[in-house]
DNA sequence: CGCCGAGTTGAACTGAATCAAGAAACGTGG
DNA sequence: CCACGTTTCTTGATTCAGTTCAACTCGGCG
């Protein structure tokens, strides 16, 4: 292979480490695998019924996860930097997509193949450890989106997301913010005024 | 250790082999740390805000995840045979449950501690891929409950829980269906009305 | 037999959706 | 740096699906 420039993977790392430490064999396997890839704002990361190729480590920029239901625009997701995105649901089975997924801002990320991903679970057993983690972490965030939508009403909503998600409130467009709650922008917006009244 | 009666597995482990091959070394650490376990109709199997101890393979009955909000009480999910159940949230880390967890039918159950399933992962790391499949799978079940309750009406929700839930529609007293689903028994009980009219 | 939980039905009320219009902020090119 | 178009957000009026509260039915079961 042809000598390239080390991709710098510390900032991945650190993120992993946070979950479980990982080895010098896989920070080298995630140097040589890792590529950087750019996206535009509004660009579609991912498109629903198409296999998911690859992960995306996101260094700079937010991206969510949508699906579309009627005509509806329902966000499932919103996160940000320090984050790993994928198509959950074709993790290794090579089953489609159910959802898109659409970089919000401008962003920087770091791609790994799937098929990397699944050798180095086998070149490396400790990953699985890493990748079990990582799930569980993932597995709650779904469990808080279920909970939030559930939540009798729309302030109770908001305020739960300013709470756990103060970081993304004031920079993601409301109408995100709104599809991912389950309300309206217009319903979302009088919320804000009657708590900015509030206080 | 005092000999004793093996436990009889082989239910669990065929459902753990629809994941991922369950080696030998696994099943028996199975057999040596699994204890039946019954819990009859209405048993808290967990309360919210307690550590969660034991993992539980459902071999007969069903059981509701739930939470209390605001004097409301919100299923999470609801399961029943062949599935496992435990507070996810609180996996490895020590963190309390912030759901319930109960029998709604008379329940026959296999137990396994929380800390022998950590050991599971360290002494047979084959376990972690296991775990980390059934964790996709149940990812995708909470997608699909914050999915189910976003859909626009009452009708398309109750559609949905039969269409994918059908076995636990005739079974479950539908009061846990309808906060389930985020309607009123009342607004469940005419949906439903109105469906049979339908046809 | 009478009680109790589960489900149904009715009537009134309400929070949020919808429809519609306008204001504010943002970016891009002249 | 301003002008113009586009996107984001706000506000108002109206409507409606679902909640709430209350009464009633039905089928066990002690």
């Amino acid at each position: 292979m042809a000598p390239q420039n080390k991709i710098d993977v510390s900032q991945v790392v650190k993120v992993l480490n946070f979950f479980h430490p990982v080895s010098e064999g896989i920070v080298a396997y995630l140097e040589a695998h890792m590529k950087p890839k750019q996206f535009r704002k509004g660009a579609t990361i991912l498109k629903a019924g198409t296999i998911c190729e690859y992960f995306y480590f996101i260094k700079k920029g937010a991206v969510r996860g949508f699906m579309i239901d009627n005509d509806k625009d329902i966000t499932n997701w919103i996160t940000a930097e320090n984050e790993l995105v994928t198509s959950i649901s074709g993790l290794d089975l090579n089953v489609p997509s159910f959802e898109n997924i659409e970089a919000i801002e401008e962003c920087d990320t770091l791609a790994i193949k799937s098929t990397d991903m699944q050798n180095l679970y086998i070149e490396h057993p400790e990953a699985n450890i890493i990748g079990r983690k990582l799930l569980q972490h993932y597995y709650r965030d779904a469990e808080t989106r279920a909970y939030i939508v559930r939540l009798s009403n729309a302030e109770q909503k908001y305020n739960f997301f300013v709470n756990n998600y103060n970081h993304l409130a004031n920079r993601i467009p409301l109408k995100f913010i709104a599809s991912y709650l389950g309300i309206t922008l217009e319903t979302l917006s009088r919320v804000r005024k009657k708590i900015s009244l509030g206080k």
